[in-house]
DNA sequence: ACGATTTGACCGCA
DNA sequence: TGCGGTCAAATCGT
């Protein structure tokens, strides 16, 4: 497979999974019962806000991944850090995590045993790089937060210096069969045991993503209580989405900063300076059809990076958004 | 037997 | 040089 196609699939996948947290958001508001019903007994409005935020995130990353596919170049930044505030467009762009991650037929995964330890060394410290804190539930015991979708594989535990407990690291368990970087660490909080800091390096590329969340092997026994992605919120500050309907130029509007990100408001097309709603409400008549430019902004102008041919519904929940998005561009 | 976990050792970086 | 991250052999569980 070549790297492109490969990165193809990651975005595909990553928007997939971003649907999939739409669908369970969907059966929590009641609109599919059938879906998951055990789950819903667990959640909290956070982890409400958590799928929303899971949406969103996906949503990025597969606007970041479909920008890192457009270049040939493979410049690489000194550090995580780095990646998460340059421009996308600048050409001091971050790798895409797909292709920071190392994509399947990369030479980080041609190579073996401890060559490609020394290579990742390096590697390593370009992944993207988020921090979730999870409060575990209590009727569920202490056991850890093991409540994400993805199966992971312990492979080390380290006491910190400074921390009351021990730090444990996770690696995909398909690392070695699907060339899947991702990895986890593991620490709970000092201050409040029922909270565990979760960071995760890197994104994942195996196929785990791509399977419902009930053929997976999940323990939904964690809330999300906060979460930040320093790459992916840089991203949707420089996002703007330019609207046009019948080639006239309407008003283009930006990604919200701070949560609520999807909470749907009549603001009648106003998304300026960030701080309006993901969902577009063209007006108050009914659903209105448009087609959007997604673009960062730069200081030597915008790239788009998908013609999207949205339909908004304004009395659509943001699950049919998203879901409608994916439909139309993909 | 095979996969997952544990744990001491090793390595790179600040 | 100490700390954080990872490796890999030993051990455990199914």
């Amino acid at each position: 497979m070549s790297l492109l196609n490969c990165e193809q699939k990651n975005l595909i996948s990553e928007l997939i999974h971003g649907l999939n947290a739409a669908k369970q958001l969907q059966a929590q508001i009641g609109a599919d019962p059938s879906w998951r019903p055990s789950y819903s007994s667990c959640l909290t409005t956070e982890m409400k806000e958590t799928l929303l935020h899971q949406i969103v995130s996906s949503y990025e990353k597969a606007i970041l991944m479909a920008n890192g596919s457009t270049r040939t170049t493979t410049q690489h930044n000194p550090t995580t850090e780095t990646v998460a505030t340059a421009d996308p467009l600048s050409g001091k762009v971050p790798e895409s995590p797909t292709s920071i991650a190392g994509s399947p037929g990369s030479e980080d995964f041609l190579d073996g045993g401890s060559k490609d330890y020394i290579l990742s060394s390096k590697k390593r410290k370009m992944l993207p790089k988020w921090t979730e804190q999870v409060r575990i539930c209590p009727e569920r015991g202490l056991e850890g937060p093991h409540d994400d979708v993805f199966s992971w594989r312990k492979y080390g535990q380290k006491d910190i210096l400074g921390a009351k407990y021990p730090r444990s690291y996770y690696r995909c368990t398909f690392r070695n069969t699907q060339c899947c970087c991702a990895t986890k660490q593991v620490q709970r909080s000092d201050g409040d045991p029922t909270i565990f800091e979760v960071t995760y390096r890197g994104t994942h590329t195996c196929a785990q993503r791509n399977q419902p969340p009930e053929k997976r092997e999940s323990k939904p026994i964690a809330t999300v209580v906060n979460s930040q992605n320093d790459l992916l919120d840089n991203l949707r500050t420089n996002l703007t989405v330019r609207t046009t309907t019948n080639g006239i130029e309407g008003d283009g509007f930006s990604f919200p900063v701070t949560p609520p990100f999807y909470s749907y408001e009549s603001i009648n097309g106003d998304f300026g300076n960030g701080g309006g709603t993901f969902c577009h409400h063209v007006g108050s008549s009914g659903p209105s059809d448009f087609t959007g430019l997604i673009s960062t902004n730069t200081s030597t102008g915008s790239s788009p990076l998908f013609d999207v041919d949205f339909h908004f519904d304004p009395t659509a929940e943001i699950d049919t958004t998203f879901h409608t998005f994916l439909h139309d561009t993909i």
